[in-house]
RNA sequence: GUGCCUGUAGCUCAAUGGUAGAGCAGCGGCCUUUUAAGCCGUUGGUUGUGGGUUCGAGCCCCACCGGGCGCACCA
């Protein structure tokens, strides 16, 4: 400070609730006005004539003339975005999230009374306007108010304007300001909503009946991962956060509902990224007398039309590719598919038989040349060395297949190992029937023909109680009960699990799974609690 | 969990190791058709946190707390 004297100022607005910015003082402040000229800071409701897309809707196309011509009176309601003061006048955009509908206030247009509570209106208040539309000079439809009411006040200013909110952390963890400030992330999420009423909409249609299975299981089952653990203190039991609800839904299939669909949270305990939430919503549906291929068929039918409902067609911009969801998709071997990729990668064309071969690929994944490729992939190819067959088979399809498959592909063949609740295929038994469904890289959806052999089932499990064993804890839990309803006759079944979130990335242009999560998984503000 | 990047005003961003700044927002003033309104004036900072090096740290070093991307795990 200098020795100049100071300009004197009144007492320092005080920020409502410690931490707030300043700014949240000047607005409290000017709340404390409103209340004392006797208006209510937070009204309970206001009567809208219109909507303010309606209102573009139907009149957005007239002129100046026909406007006055038609005295159109309205009653409009929403946020102030922006906000223009000319001393006896102003102007201020108003959303309503849908649309958004300038205002024009004049001191002699709504009285002294109003006048002085428009001037206590800050950027982000909600106010109700009403009054006749018009058209600005510069041709801007308006509504010239007649009258004001204050609707309710916000103490926290939002982002500026012109660069809205960036911070990653912020829209994540304030999705609140992230979708006031950025209009295209409420886009997105009206896009997703659509897209999974469109496939509530097509299951309903086709017979399916939706509900719901628990969530809190005692054995986590119906997929390989890992789950978080819960308690329950009245029962003192611990209970699994579900990983799939597919062993609840094949149950309902015993006790006679032939289709039956869920769509519901999943819970995983692993790592996240952009394409993975340890809460993610599956559809799982499953189909009395389906096959496999049947349950393919009417999975690209669901996904095709849920693209044309959400975004009006069939082809999809991603990134800077198109992929087109027109069915029916491309379809390919799992053993075709590695053998095609590994090809790329080693001098010697590898075939389909090659892989197939226990003995053949064992070569394969132990020669100079496959691990100068792993290497350059980023692969461990010492792990290859450890592996069965048929984990073979999914680790090269994941470490060099995969990546490829960007337009909508339906794998399909998978080794029965790593698939443990799947039938085989009657005319090679070491496959199991079942599909995977790949677009831009990643995995949509995986469904197969269910195995209803409750022996076989049995035997599968205590296969996999063996794998734990040996240290793999994703590796499957024997579940009796779920043997038992199989020993009382599941019809023969076709099902299938489709990742919501990321067709909803697809269908919206979104490169992460937290674009298309309204609160994505974060770390706790504050950090870590203390242990 | 690991490598790289990152954290400065409410928001978006500057600042060779040498006095922490700008635009918007805010506050005061003028303004009865503006629209990124304008013009004049002006407040605002524990530079994520804690240590260290240095005459001097937003900047360099260490640890920690967050976040992003890649890798691992997985869908």
């Amino acid at each position: 400070m200098t020795d100049e004297t100071p300009v004197p100022t009144g007492p320092e607005p005080e920020p409502p609730v410690p931490g707030w910015p300043k700014e949240s003082g000047e607005r409290f402040d000017k709340a404390k006005a409103l209340a004392a000229l006797g208006h209510a800071v937070y009204p309970t409701r206001f009567t809208r004539s219109h909507g303010l897309a309606a209102i573009i809707k139907d009149w957005g196309e007239l002129t100046t003339e026909e406007l006055a011509a038609k005295a159109i009176d309205v009653s409009i309601a929403g946020r102030v975005l922006t906000l223009r003061s000319h001393g006896k006048t102003g102007f201020a955009t108003l959303t309503d999230g849908d649309a958004n509908l300038q205002v024009y206030v004049r001191k002699d247009g709504v009285g002294d009374p109003a006048f002085a509570v428009w001037n206590l209106v800050d950027m982000a208040d909600f106010i109700g306007v009403s009054g006749r539309l018009m058209r600005t000079k510069s041709g801007e439809l308006t509504v010239q108010a007649t009258s004001l009411a204050f609707l309710s006040k916000a103490l926290l200013p939002l982002p500026e304007k012109w660069h809205g909110l960036t911070d990653v952390e912020t829209r994540y963890r304030q999705r609140y300001v992230d979708m006031v400030a950025n209009p295209e992330v409420r886009k997105t999420f009206v896009a997703r909503s659509k897209m999974v009423a469109a496939i509530r909409r097509f299951m309903d249609e086709r017979g399916y009946i939706e509900v719901e299975t628990p969530m809190m299981h005692p054995i986590a089952g119906g997929a390989l991962a890992r789950p978080f653990v819960t308690h329950h203190n009245a029962l003192g039991v611990d209970l699994y956060l579900r990983i799939a609800p597919e062993l609840y839904l094949k149950r309902l299939g015993v006790g006679g509902l032939e289709r039956v669909y869920e769509i519901n949270r999943n819970f995983r305990n692993e790592g996240l990224s952009a394409h993975h939430n340890p809460e993610f919503t599956m559809l799982e549906f499953y189909t009395a007398y389906f096959d496999c291929r049947d349950v393919m068929a009417i999975t690209e039918e669901l996904i095709e039309n849920a693209a044309i409902v959400a975004t009006g067609g069939t082809d999809i911009t991603w990134g800077d590719t198109v992929l087109s969801f027109k069915t029916p998709f491309a379809r390919i071997r799992m053993s075709e598919a590695i053998a095609n990729a590994l090809s790329k990668e080693l001098p010697q064309p590898v075939t389909v038989a090659e892989v197939e071969d226990t003995a053949k690929l064992k070569a394969i994944v132990t020669t100079e040349a496959f691990v100068a490729a792993c290497r350059r992939k980023g692969v461990p190819a010492a792990e290859y060395r450890k592996l069965s067959h048929g984990k073979t088979i999914e680790s090269l399809f994941g470490d060099f297949a995969e990546e490829g498959l960007i337009q909508p592909t339906y794998v399909v063949d998978y080794p029965v190992e790593i698939s443990p609740l799947a039938k085989r295929r009657a005319d090679n038994p070491e496959f199991a029937d079942r599909f995977e469904l790949f677009m831009s890289g990643m995995e949509i959806a995986n469904g197969f023909s269910e195995l209803n052999d409750p022996l076989e089932q049995r035997a599968r499990f205590l296969d996999q109680i063996e794998s734990r064993a040996g240290g793999d804890d994703e590796a499957h839990s024997m579940d009796e009960d779920y043997v038992r309803a199989l020993g009382h006759g599941l019809p023969p079944t076709g099902g299938c699990g489709l990742g919501i979130d990321r067709l909803a990335m697809l269908l919206t242009n979104s490169r992460s799974i937290r674009d298309v999560i309204l609160f994505p998984q974060m770390r706790p503000e504050g950090g870590r609690r203390a242990e």
